[in-house]
DNA sequence: AATATTAATATTGTATACAAAATTGCTGCT
DNA sequence: AGCAGCAATTTTGTATACAATATTAATATT
């Protein structure tokens, strides 16, 4: 709602426009302010963005290519619910990418850079503390995503930041209430065995970090669209 | 042109249709028969494939995507030319991903999947005998994107599916003539380790391997655009 | 003769209109 | 009353037409 009035008041036209469409939905969508499984009808978008169909189209295509919608054909678009294994794959590649890119991070690591992530840290903390649980699940997926953009390695900070947009929609299927993904705390000592460049702890920290996150979530492999009836009744 | 006909004459109406046009743009991309900074004029691919511009349109905002394709607004798609800077991330990318992944790949290999590494490496040569240089590079590109698939997650496998591509790119721009990225040999022997189950040994070698690809381009920023003339005259 | 301004052309960006497909609700038949 | 077939509606898929913009060429002026 509130990326809408913004789009809207804000008088671009033309290029810009698009993007920040995106950005809504995609916040929206990251923010579980859209949970997996809702349709995203074409016209009903178009309306809310007054902007036509087709420029709603090109972008539940990006959304898609990310993974973030699910396209049917004939059928429209929806919030991607992930399956049980992208949920592993997804953790298993945040492992490997996000574990790997600490002593490239630790090494590039300034007072500046520091400072920032222990601002966004902070943000939160914040954010939790006054119950806004939908900011604070992104501001946990960016700080993630900002870390790997300190390793000065733009191809994988575009994956991580893919990576972390689905871990958002794993969370909405997968996780307990109340309990979100990060612990703010955690991320605070990460900093500082960052900043004193040690990347050898700050991975094997990030390494038990992910691994507390994943085995949060209780993966019980539930719905799938169709094929659920059968096995559910004893058919 | 092969594709052109494929898609042409099969009487594939309606879903599949995009798809093909998609492999047949993305595989004259990477076979180096559409280079880096060809045009894509929208007309042109709509007229060729008989199929609107609506349908070309979407085909190349997938392929922008990839970053197979850069579109610049107003002026137009092109195949994408590989900055100094994209390709250190790539291959940088490539050696964090592919290698450690070997140890995955080695647990899950049996001999039905070497036997098939083996064949594509075997293929990978007879192309390279035969002079089909864009071939090979395809093969070779399909054959690490392969192994990748093997590890058993996707996710990292579709990651590196679009390391492989962009990689073919560099290569277009960087390499040097008669020296194709991937020495055929090389797969071979990496087989054996994984044969054996040896993670470790074939993790070290996939990084020498990449090393050697990498060590084999020459990387000069050359030409940008327009701020090129400043430079050269010495304004 | 050189440059600046303007017009023409080519190409992309956007919207609308039409066609195809699937789901949903209704009606008639058993 | 229940089921099957059919029609109507909803929603996406595709093409075409129009508008905006950038590039190129030509002309006029200094």
């Amino acid at each position: 709602m509130q990326g809408v009035q913004q789009s809207q008041t804000t008088g671009k036209q033309g290029k810009y426009r698009h993007e920040d469409i995106y950005r809504s939905i995609s916040d929206a969508i990251i923010e579980h302010r859209l949970k997996p499984g809702a349709r995203l009808r074409e016209d009903a978008l178009a309306d809310v963005f007054s902007i036509s169909r087709t420029g709603i189209r090109k972008i539940l295509q990006r959304l898609a290519l990310e993974q973030l919608v699910t396209i049917t054909p004939h059928r429209g678009a929806s919030v991607t619910r992930p399956s049980a294994d992208d949920a592993k794959d997804i953790f298993d590649a945040r492992q490997l990418v996000e574990c790997g890119l600490m002593p490239d991070v630790a090494r590039c690591m300034r007072a500046a850079e520091a400072a920032e992530l222990r601002e966004m840290a902070s943000q939160e903390r914040q954010a939790l503390r006054d119950g806004q649980q939908s900011t604070a699940i992104r501001l946990s997926a960016d700080f993630h995503v900002r870390l790997a953009q300190l390793s000065g390695n733009e191809v994988l900070a575009d994956f991580v930041e893919r990576l972390c947009s689905r871990s958002s929609l794993i969370l909405a299927v997968y996780g307990n209430p109340g309990h979100l993904g990060c612990e703010s705390h955690d991320h605070d000592e990460l900093i500082r065995f960052l900043e004193k460049g040690d990347g050898e702890r700050a991975k094997a920290f990030m390494s038990r970090h992910l691994k507390t996150i994943e085995s949060s979530l209780s993966i019980v492999e539930d719905d799938n669209s169709t094929p659920d009836l059968r096995q559910v009744f004893g058919v």
